[in-house]
DNA sequence: GAATAAACGAGACGGTACGTCCGGTCTTCAT
DNA sequence: ATGAAGACCGGACGTACCGTCTCGTTTATTC
């Protein structure tokens, strides 16, 4: 990826690149994604900002790699036994990251730019809806193939349920993600019906 | 409302107003949300800055007063006997809607903007979010009151699954409701399970 | 004057009259002439904008009308019998003007506006500075007939020269006109010289 | 001055300080200081806004500046051998200064804005206006060691009799200064008189 | 070791839009 | 017809950031 084979001149700064995501991460909380500017994660993190510009396209970007750089927010693909179990225990993983304000707040911020703008929308499409997307689709293809899941049912339109409710709660009723709403999430996307 | 009983000094013009609501929708279509400024949306209506800065806090809430004197837009509540139906016609008249793809993109954008402005969030709840959720929340009342809400699902909930899995596709999927997705979510949110 | 004989409608207010130019005076002590503006004028008098645009083209005319109601700025035209002595007086009466901060203030003001706003300056000229000259002027005719005044100048030079001279302490030096700048203008412009 | 010793950034530059100087000269001569804005100079010159807020505090410092920058401003000190003859030679020297219309008309309006504006006040007699007494300065300490002040006058009062005579016509004649005022001045400065 | 080349902090640059202020005009209702 | 109130269009203000462009400096690779 980073093609550095042998090329001349100076090598990518670790430490500025560090304190950059940091500097991003920390004013984001601090005064807010609106008042977030390259000038201010700039001078925070003692960065010029050309040293940003030359390494991510937006203030965006920055959180995004912010985000994927905090190794603790990954998402592990259970495996419980049964279709019902390994949904539980993935909401149950979603539901406590929830819990986090600084990673919400984060989320909120890049769904945001995704709508407004587009280029930045296919990234946070593809670099991180799609993997969460892929983690749940794992989960569920594996209950079609046990014929888990209900009839009626394509397994896509099951992820579209479960993350459509997930983010309208956080971007739209502001209500964390709770036990209830797993509960019931779970029965509906689970339970066999009669004829 | 707008108490102007033997106020002295000039009216508020009503041709003005037109002018702005017009020239951001306008301008929202031409050249997308993120370029959308105040200063364009005053050259474009003829209107002067301040007037608009008078009557509107934000660029978002001139749209979002752009779609609510868009009368169109009303969905009704259906009556149709049974809560299948009922739901059924909802969805119907909301797909309907998300087919306009002017109407979408002001969505896409003013539920964006209710992310990152504070303020303009509530007001976005308040004004729009809440009456569609009222909207739907008739039709389910009256579905618990008949006993015909499958067990161990609340009303909110049902709410949430609904317009999360609508908004979910508008804003993270990229792909339309579709009558697919109007069946399986009639199938899941419907259907009395086995014991 | 004001032509209102017979004319319909309601009178023009003095109180208003009054107001205004009151109101004028006091905000230019207090936030100073750069900062005096239309509105406050209107604001502070409690008259409306309109008003005062009927009756004066400028916040400088304003000032100019003020500056005029003060009955007690009045310079008198000395008669003591000679030249140095008449001289000696009118400059005296200047001097005591010239004591009063507020109202140097308002002549450095109007001077300045008169720079830069051509139809004003031609107003200022003829109303103030015209009078002023013209007191000084029958000073020195007199003297002239009398055959006081030194050989080889003109009365017109005489004026410039006082004038000139008091006023560049105001607006240039910023020292106050005092006693002893009045006994050295007398000196140069009374004595007779050698041939 | 300028200590750009070592400096880290960007440096200043030159090629736009020119433009912007010779907008701000060129505007002010076609339509007139007040109608002279920073806006204006910035069109006319291809210079951002922040350009010139970062390096002058106001239009009036601007042309201030330009005006320094014209090298053939400068007023020679003449050492003729007499003070009559000094004076005359400086005194023709303004002269010729004065009937050039656009300098005539910026000092005009420095003086002006010198009124208006007290921080400009300050910079314009310390680097405009002192400069020209310690010229005229020069010359009369001169004709004091000498002994050829007529008695009775201080230099500083000959100093502001001089130049309160030429701003007055400027400022308040507008009648421009020429050979006959000279010649009176000179008169009356210059010659002794009877005891 | 010298030359080359890239990345770095710093900061000036041309731009664009912000939100505010005020100018001068125009209703509106009351006197 | 005037007057107070206040909305209107217009234009400039001074500021904040954008994204780009020098600068001088530091670090690496190649000759």
């Amino acid at each position: 990826m980073n093609d550095q084979r042998g090329r001349p001149g100076r090598k990518r700064s670790e430490e500025s690149r560090r304190a950059i995501l940091t500097a991003a991460a920390e004013l984001t909380a601090e005064v807010g994604y609106a008042s977030l500017t390259i000038e201010g994660i700039a001078a925070r993190s003692g960065a010029g900002k050309q040293t940003i510009y030359r390494w991510w396209p937006s203030k965006a970007d920055v959180l995004l790699d912010a985000l994927a750089t905090k190794a603790d927010l990954h998402i592990p693909i259970p495996d419980e036994g049964t279709y019902e179990a390994d949904l539980r225990a993935f909401l149950a993983a979603t539901f406590a990251l929830g819990s986090r304000p600084q990673v919400v707040e984060l989320l909120r911020a890049l769904m945001a730019e995704a709508q407004i703008n587009a280029a930045f929308g296919e990234r946070f499409r593809e670099m991180f809806l799609a993997q969460r997307r892929a983690a749940l689709g794992t989960i569920v293809e594996r209950a079609v193939a046990r014929g888990e899941l209900p009839s009626g049912l394509t397994s896509q339109t099951v992820i579209d349920i479960v993350f459509g409710t997930l983010w309208y709660r956080v971007l739209a009723a502001h209500r964390p993600v709770d036990q209830a709403l797993i509960d019931e999430l779970v029965t509906v996307l689970t339970t066999r019906r009669q004829s």
